[in-house]
DNA sequence: CATCTATATAGAGAAAACTCAATATAGACC
DNA sequence: GGTCTATATTGAGTTTTCTCTATATAGATG
């Protein structure tokens, strides 16, 4: 029922986990801590949308002391971005 | 705080919804009682996912009679894509 | 080991999404 | 106009998502 694709796309779909997405592809390895500032929601909030997108795959994490550094993982991205555009091009993708 | 392309990922991030666009892709025009035998959900249900693929900009409708016929609207798809595969290859999209 | 900092988890309340049955609307046809 | 078919809308119930506060865990450091 629920594709791997489709979590990829709910992932994606909110506007504070597409922000670290975004800012993630700018520059990778960023800690948890600096993303509490970027938007307007608390710690744990952001903890657990960072948990969302790393259930998705579409980020790692790399423990560093105490804090944890999260990067993108650009093969989900291409793989969804190839996927849509194929369906774009009329190929019904699976 | 809501991104047009925010409202394309959640459209696309339903089961139901992405197997339309799938149909879609493979065969333009394809008229709204089609998708209701598709899928294991009510005809009304059918008519709101198909609402919110419309809000979001794709698929485009074509009165046919007393029947409504969808076609997927590529270019939506297509810029998707390129949003989610330039973050993928670093850039830092719009 | 006590404590501090960074992150994650738990639990609860509010908001949004999903679905359905019932009903409304729109066009075709008599 | 009356009726039939196809689609859309409404209203309500259920489930899921989002967010918070409070608390737990994990590593560093005195």
């Amino acid at each position: 029922m629920s594709d791997r694709e489709i979590d990829v796309l709910r992932a994606l779909a909110h506007p504070v986990r597409l922000g670290i997405v975004r800012r993630l592809a700018a520059e990778p390895d960023i800690c948890a801590c600096d993303f509490t500032d970027d938007f307007a929601v608390s710690q744990p909030t952001v903890s657990a949308h960072l948990k969302v997108l790393r259930e998705a795959g579409l980020v790692t994490t790399r423990r560093e002391g105490t804090t944890v550094c999260y990067s993108l993982v650009p093969e989900s991205l291409t793989d969804l971005a190839g996927l849509l555009g194929g369906l774009a091009r009329g190929l019904s993708v699976r």
